[in-house]
RNA sequence: GGGAGCAUAGCUCAGCUGGGAGAGCAUCUGCCUUACAAGCAGAGGGUCACAGGUUCGAGCCCUGUUGUUCCCACCA
């Protein structure tokens, strides 16, 4: 490791060395400890196809700052990796580049098609994992899992057959969201809600016995071709007579009944609606109830099946438009109304879903959801922030049954097997030789695999050995954190949720830390289609990987959104900066023999120091525990810029440069121990500049990350140090103001006087004034006489007279004296107006009420000051 | 239609359990002061969306209004 530190800060220099030194230590595999608590985060996996975005560089972020915080607090710390199978998107993927071959899945056969999945999966899979390398995340790469692997595929089928041991899993014909993209159903989560401009066409649907004509209105015409009823409410006085009448539905020329269902709303449209059950989830459900026939018209790519004239072989739009044609020749269609109305998509391929009636399996949902509420109630697994429970319950509370079959090779493949001659399904762990009912060899396994959520749902404990009782598996489970964005809660965390309860009989972590989107500079989301994605990587490389996990912690509050910038990640880099060089001060007076220990002989100024770094301790401990990262983080960037950089390392420049060894001594190793302070907390933000500074000054871990968190004491708590040192750095910032106020160069030096009741720490203070107010001398005394012409400067405790000659304006000083005078009176009028009443002072707590009567009595003292002063003014 | 978030300096956002508002960037002024110009010192800039209420005291709690974003929902 480094001994020296490079003159300028350059991330890319170091951080790669310093992941393999961390990597080749085993630093971040959980060794088991038995007398360590753990700590576990299990990732959430990205897929397999995609690549490292500013997304998973927030989130992963999160959890590295999570990890290396707990590690150097004493825990087991583990960090689980691992990556997704994502059925769809994967299989996707593949079949386009097959496509491009001119190859179909079918032309290959699954066998071959699963060896070009599983060498995708080869060739890319290890892709992002990288990328999370680059990022610093210190996961257990030894643990590393994949969704699909051997040992998820054991707990896949393990809880495919408890369920349907339980009967929580059965298959039905059922109408499901159909991708005709994708050629597979979808689960309801999986379709997005869009707004599009459509019509609403109006058609008469004449009675049968030739009576007239009922009008309904509809946006699908193409459907009509499957309706096999029109519904009204039974409530509407319009249609009452009507019920159970026949209609002829226009093209197809069919008979079919008007039948009365509460769910019509009479208020909307005409108050009639043509009953599709095969091609709509409500009039399925109305289908249902009225005994109607299901006239399924599509295939499976949503084209018109055979048998239906010239409408067969067309696409659904293209139906559309001819059955609209052929409505208007036949003169049935009444009107044609704009209209916008939301159409479901499918979220992977944003193709429009056809609801379809098929046989699927699905998930028994409503008895898992019980227990999955319950446990959130009752606080066993508790949401940051909590208002997301809110979603997390309206999810769980409304939900249907979960479809999980998909028509996909790409995937776990259903545990079930259909016999040819008896009918029956087995279900089984092991693949059976025959039926479990007629013992006829003739079975063959269902085609189908299961949603990739239903593997990911097992997630937190597949990934440690669950079914199998194992010792990762008893000491890990359940996890205690998980970290994700507010997005992902119905699909994944809401079914870990009650998948591990239901399993484990244990709710699978104790914290879901929200988090939000990370959104562009001008508050757009990052997407591909806009081009307005800003690669982690790119960042990384320009700027550093800590500058980016910096960035993305600051200013960054628990389930909010944020904006990215170029400018954020600078004034991060410039923060880096800031703490490489004041690193490479400190060790310019570094002989080599310094421990990081605290010295004898401190100076109020260390104290001061020590007593601000141990308050720091605490709130950044604070912080962490309550998941305030980004106040965490700006508390540290406070500190390390103004405290540390901006007033010690100026004051220690006293004695550093001066010629007394021992004060010498005593302010390097001073710098050093506040500096290790800082790194360490710093740590879990910034991994790599920190490990790089602390391996350069001395040290006494072999890694920062597995060094020992910060403790607060109550010995370094200087009260009184504090506050003479804040009181000079009050006279400073005074004179500081006064002169650049006057426009005084810093080079013309000046003599400087300040009337005190506190000689004595004034005159310790003196040689700051000097070095950091551009005095040439400062003299300290109770009273002064006959200074001549000065500039006159009020602190709290203290009357600074600068003699500036011909330098002065009296009447601009006089203007000056008055308006502070003026403010201060004001602010004395309204503490004295708070103290004067009685609610206040009885109920308003002690030390609130003795801070604002101490805050009256130094402005009256300030005020009489300045009141002199102006008396004073030019005599 | 239901639910949630947001509204604070020119811009982007912090502000934890109520005790006279902060940061970064931008702007202005002066400095190459041997750790750092990716820097130093200083300054300006806010009716905390609006209207009520609770309280001794409200950016923070309650009610309503407006604007905005998101999530959910079977008005065909």
């Amino acid at each position: 490791m480094a001994k020296e530190l490079a003159k300028q800060y350059n991330p890319s220099e170091f951080e790669d060395k310093i992941y393999k030194f961390w990597v080749d230590k085993k630093y971040f595999h959980a060794k088991g400890e038995k007398d360590k608590k753990p700590y576990t985060i299990v990732i959430p996996p990205p897929n397999i196809t995609g690549q490292l975005h500013m997304g998973h560089a927030l989130d992963n972020t999160l959890q590295d700052i999570l990890i290396r915080y707990h590690r150097m607090n004493g825990y087991d710390t583990l960090w689980l990796p691992g990556t997704d199978h994502a059925s769809i998107a994967t299989e996707a993927k593949i079949v386009e580049a097959m496509r491009k071959e001119g190859l179909s899945k079918e032309d290959l056969g699954r066998e071959k098609f699963l060896e070009r999945a599983w060498d995708w999966k080869a060739q890319y899979g290890g892709r992002i994992i990288e990328q999370l390398k680059k990022m610093g995340s210190s996961c257990d790469w030894d643990r590393e899992r994949f969704t699909l692997d051997e040992g998820c595929n054991k707990a896949v089928v393990e809880v495919f057959n408890n369920l349907y041991e339980k009967g929580l899993i059965y298959r039905g014909e059922r109408i499901v969201n159909w991708c005709p993209h994708c050629l597979t159903s979808i689960s309801d989560a999986e379709v997005e809600y869009e707004d599009q401009a459509g019509h609403f066409w109006h058609i008469k649907y004449p009675y049968a016995d030739g009576t007239g004509y009922l009008e309904i209105a509809t946006t699908r015409p193409e459907t009509l071709l499957g309706d096999t009823a029109v519904a009204v409410n039974p409530d509407d006085e319009r249609y009452k007579d009507i019920i159970g009448k026949m209609l002829i539905l226009p093209i197809v020329h069919r008979e079919i009944p008007v039948i009365a269902d509460s769910y019509v709303e009479k208020d909307f449209g005409t108050g009639a609606v043509k009953i599709t059950p095969a091609h709509d989830p409500n009039d399925f459900e109305v289908g249902l109830r009225h005994n109607l026939e299901v006239i399924d018209v599509m295939t499976d790519d949503a084209h018109i099946k055979d048998g239906w004239g010239k409408y067969s072989g067309m696409d659904r739009i293209e139906c559309r438009k001819e059955i609209v044609k052929d409505l208007e020749a036949e003169g049935v269609l009444l009107e044609v109304e704009d209209y916008s109305h939301n159409v479901g998509t499918c979220y992977r391929c944003g193709t429009t879903i056809e609801p379809k009636v098929s046989k699927q399996w699905f998930v028994s949902m409503k008895p898992l959801a019980g227990p999955a509420i319950d446990a959130v109630k009752n606080g066993e697994t508790k949401f940051v922030p909590k208002r997301y429970e809110k979603t997390y319950f309206h999810w769980l509370e409304n939900i249907r049954d979960w479809c999980i079959s998909r028509q996909l090779w790409w995937g776990h493949r259903i545990p079930a097997w259909y016999c040819a001659d008896c009918g029956e399904i087995t279900v089984s762990r092991e693949t059976p030789d025959c039926c479990s009912k007629c013992s006829s060899k003739n079975i063959t396994q269902d085609p189908d695999t299961l949603d990739t959520w239903f593997s990911s749902a097992l997630w937190p404990f597949s990934t440690l050995g669950w079914p199998d009782e194992t010792e990762d598996f008893k000491k890990y489970y359940p996890t205690d954190t998980l970290v994700t964005g507010y997005d992902i809660i119905p699909f994944w965390v809401m079914r870990m949720m009650f998948s591990g309860i239901e399993q484990t009989g244990k709710v699978p972590f104790d914290t879901v830390l929200i988090h939000g989107l990370v959104r562009d500079s001008q508050g757009r989301k990052m997407s591909k289609s806009l081009g307005n994605g800003i690669d982690p990587l790119l960042v990384i490389d320009e700027y550093g990987a800590d500058a980016l996990r910096f960035t993305l912690a600051t200013g960054n509050s628990p389930g909010n959104d944020m904006r990215f910038s170029d400018e954020r990640v600078k004034a991060s880099r410039n923060f880096a900066n800031k703490l490489w060089n004041s690193a490479r001060f400190v060790l310019m007076y570094l002989d080599g023999s310094e421990k990081c220990e605290i010295p004898e002989n401190l100076e109020t100024e260390d104290k001061w120091i020590l007593s601000k770094l141990n308050t720091l301790i605490n709130e950044v401990t604070e912080n962490l525990d309550k998941y305030e990262l980004g106040i965490a983080v700006q508390k540290l960037y406070d500190f390390i810029w103004d405290v540390f950089c901006d007033w010690y390392i100026e004051i220690a420049k006293i004695r550093l440069q001066g010629d007394d060894d021992n004060k010498k001594k005593t302010a390097s190793s001073v710098l050093v121990y506040v500096l290790t302070g800082i790194l360490k907390l710093l740590h879990p933000f910034m991994p790599f500049i920190t490990e790089e500074i602390y391996q350069a000054i001395p040290h006494d871990s072999e890694s920062i990350m597995i060094s020992e968190w910060p403790k607060f004491s109550e010995s370094l708590c200087y009260e009184e140090d504090v506050n003479k040192v804040e009181k000079i750095m009050q006279a400073i910032g005074a004179i500081r103001n006064r002169r650049s106020e006057m426009n005084i160069a810093p080079s013309k030096k000046a003599k400087v006087y300040i009337e005190t009741e506190l000689c004595d720490v004034f005159e310790s203070g003196a040689p700051f004034i000097v070095r950091l107010a551009s005095a040439s001398e400062v003299c300290v005394d109770k009273k002064f006489d006959s200074l001549g012409n000065t500039v006159t400067i009020i602190t709290d405790d203290a009357k600074i007279y600068i003699p500036m000659g011909e330098l002065i304006d009296f009447e601009a000083e006089r203007k000056r004296l008055q308006k502070e005078l003026s403010q201060c009176v004001d602010k004395l009028e309204f503490i004295n107006k708070k103290l004067s009443n009685p609610g206040f002072v009885n109920k308003a707590p002690e030390n609130v009420v003795k801070q604002n009567r101490e805050d009256a009595q130094k402005l009256e003292e300030k005020i009489e000051n300045i009141k002199n002063s102006i008396e004073g003014l030019g005599k």
